[in-house]
DNA sequence: TGGTATTTGTCCGTATGTATC
DNA sequence: GGATACATACGGACAAATACC
């Protein structure tokens, strides 16, 4: 597996700040890894910049690049970044954990215009309209409403749904995931948020609004994922 | 004002983009749009990446760069980015809207074993302690618990507290604010959230965790914001 | 206050790698 | 396999912000 090397470069800088070895609290020259990673200064500062967006340090001109203080960690609940979360299994999978599914419902509908100031599809487009819910270790952990264009994920069934749909899409129809735009909001808990999910004494979810375009560019899923507000938490790194 | 080049290119595609300047859905070849905007490939890769960053493109090896189908816009409410909010103030003046605050407490206190865990502050540090409420047009939005280092934020008082700390900071102390990073979560509504927060019927408020470091990379402040529910949604992009 | 060295930011031109069709 | 188009990398140049004298 040869990385790139900007990417190494990164993971070795990234290493290195973790694990304190920069006492200064700065990282050294950009001309000076430059010559220590035989590369090119340009190369040195794309692994820079890799840093300030994930929030490691921060770049000033004229001064150098500061490494920032690393923070309390808060490790009762997932934490989430909205950027780079990816599916449902991956996350479990990171935390060792089982996941598991039932299907609710599955329904085949056509798109009115309501329908279409929510999820973005044109009115009169065919979608599979599916309800699951989703287990962790045998604990409710999302209540997930799906809606994907039947042009695009052709051949979708209960079986399917029950498994893995980013499976199928991917390894049976051979289709790719270009990218998707995800929203976080707080709703009063629905009914069946109520029943379905262990809310406690809790009157609230938390949603994930999530659209998802597939190659040619155009949105084919349109998911909102009901999760008790226990279960997770959103970080984001800014810079000024 | 002279922009910078790439950022003026990335300008102009994404005037393009959103006036549906390119039917075939695709951005023309790299190298095309390095002649139309008389430069290297080098730049018009830059402002792409940023176009790609901020979810209107995705580009494709071998392919090229697609442009993805625009969502439905949700504007009932205040929809943020984490990563570039910037503050409250910021906020309301793009919303044409005046904030107001209240200092409902100022204490001057030494960080403990048990709060130096949440703020990341080490324990002996002296740090101003400040409870605040931010009006928007006079309806309560925020309930702020603010934590900032004293010997970086030197001789705060009440009044300073009450209109804009942050302009003390700059202004005043000639200090810069480097970054920050923010987490979201749902908790349940504090007796204090349900006083002052226009809570209605629910019981949960969102908080946004605020920690804020300054120019020579150490955390100087640590903020709780408690907002009501209906107020806020978080909005992230995703590739793949 | 002003000038100079330092350091990152931006950009160019070119070359090579790699995924897609 | 070949053509196309984006991805990565190099080395050099100048701009702009900062620090220091």
């Amino acid at each position: 597996m040869p990385k790139i090397k900007f990417d190494q470069i990164y993971e070795t800088l990234k290493d290195n700040i973790i694990n304190n070895r920069y006492p200064e609290h700065m990282l050294p020259r950009e001309v000076e890894l430059a010559e220590e990673f035989h590369c090119s200064r340009n190369t040195i500062h794309r692994a820079i910049a890799q840093l300030n967006n994930e929030g490691y340090v921060q770049s000033i001109k004229g001064r150098g690049t500061v490494i920032l203080q690393s923070l309390p960690i808060q490790n009762d609940r997932f934490f989430l970044n909205l950027r780079s979360y990816g599916s449902i299994p991956a996350i479990t999978q990171y935390h060792k954990a089982d996941v598991t599914t039932s299907v609710m419902s599955f329904q085949e509908i056509t798109v009115d215009e309501k329908l279409s100031a929510v999820t973005g599809f044109d009115p009169g487009t065919e979608v599979y309209y599916i309800q699951r819910l989703r287990y962790l270790d045998n604990k409710p952990l999302l209540r997930d409403v799906n809606y994907f264009r039947k042009d695009v994920v052709t051949g979708l069934n209960v079986s399917i749904a029950q498994s893995s749909i980013y499976d199928y899409i991917t390894d049976t129809l051979h289709k790719k995931i270009l990218a998707a735009r995800r929203i976080v909001r707080i709703k009063k808990a629905e009914e069946k948020d109520k029943d379905y999910l262990s809310l406690g004494d809790y009157d609230c979810v938390g949603v994930i609004y999530n659209y998802v375009y597939i190659s040619d560019g155009t949105l084919f899923e349109y998911t909102e994922s009901h999760f008790v507000p226990d279960n997770f938490g959103f970080s984001e790194f800014v810079q000024y």
